[in-house]
DNA sequence: AATAACGTTTACGTTAACGTAAAGCTGGAG
DNA sequence: CTCCAGCTTTACGTTAACGTAAACGTTATT
């Protein structure tokens, strides 16, 4: 792993280790998103690298936060629905309404997942009995019957 | 059920039983979308209803399609490849090179139904894990831990 | 100084699947 | 005949998640 940006933090603080610092092609790069994407979820709200003059750097902690934000996409979620997953995700203000909310958020989904994962088994099924039919249309009809 | 265009198809010819005839409200009321949608589904060529002077006329037949239209959308298919399944229903003009490309491009999507299938089930297990940790987290929370 | 390599902001373009008027036929009730 | 509900076409608007391009700033190297 390079770091692209300045030189190493060997802060004397002891406690905070390593907090590297990426540009935005480094993130892109890694992450295989473009830049455009960044900055767009940057205008979102998703994410809030600080600035070295005009340019944008990138932390540790925000990996993470685009870590979430690709996996949200994976599940399915919209941009604003994982802006809210990682605020309560966030360990800033973790009381017990927040943490309830999120599970309620996640059940939901996966009542949705279910849902369909139902009606996928039941076309499989559906497209397995047609092509038993086609299949033995084409061999009857290959064989002149 | 009421029909609510003309009057029934008591057709002679035996066989035909019966072809119900909808309006447009009628089926939008059946199944809970707008007109809007369909003369969108007609535009993109999913449905084909007859003509009735200026009116649209849909049937028995065109209800089925509507179905496999909506199953696709709550699958997450695009209106294309719903088209595309529709398609493959249909016993339109069946020689053996049709037949064969029909299964072929059956299995191909059953490839890809089955791998949407795994994904999902990946999902699944993936979201599961948060909710336990979320659960964990509040109930360690909850007893000041 | 000039060029390349990267960064920035601003802003219009794109796709999907309709929503939302606007304005005009049309058949049947009164 | 009049009128209205219900149908039609035409066409611009909308949301999400960026893509793409223009025009410009900043270093570092040649």
């Amino acid at each position: 792993m390079k770091k692209t940006i300045g030189k190493a933090q060997s802060s004397a603080d002891g406690v905070q280790a390593v907090d590297e610092r990426y540009s935005i092609r480094d993130l892109a790069k890694d992450f295989a998103v473009t830049t455009r994407a960044l900055r767009f979820y940057e205008e979102r709200g998703l994410l809030r690298p600080q600035r070295k003059g005009q340019s944008r750097i990138y932390s540790a902690a925000d990996r993470v936060r685009l870590t979430l934000i690709l996996r949200g996409k994976r599940l399915g979620f919209t941009l604003d629905e994982s802006a809210e997953l990682i605020a309560m995700y966030d360990p800033s203000g973790n009381n017990a309404g927040q943490l309830q909310a999120l599970i309620d958020k996640i059940q939901e989904k996966q009542q949705r997942i279910n849902a369909q994962k139902r009606e996928i088994e039941l076309m499989l099924s559906d497209l397995k009995e047609w092509e038993l039919r086609s299949l033995k249309a084409l061999t009857e009809l290959s064989r002149g019957t």
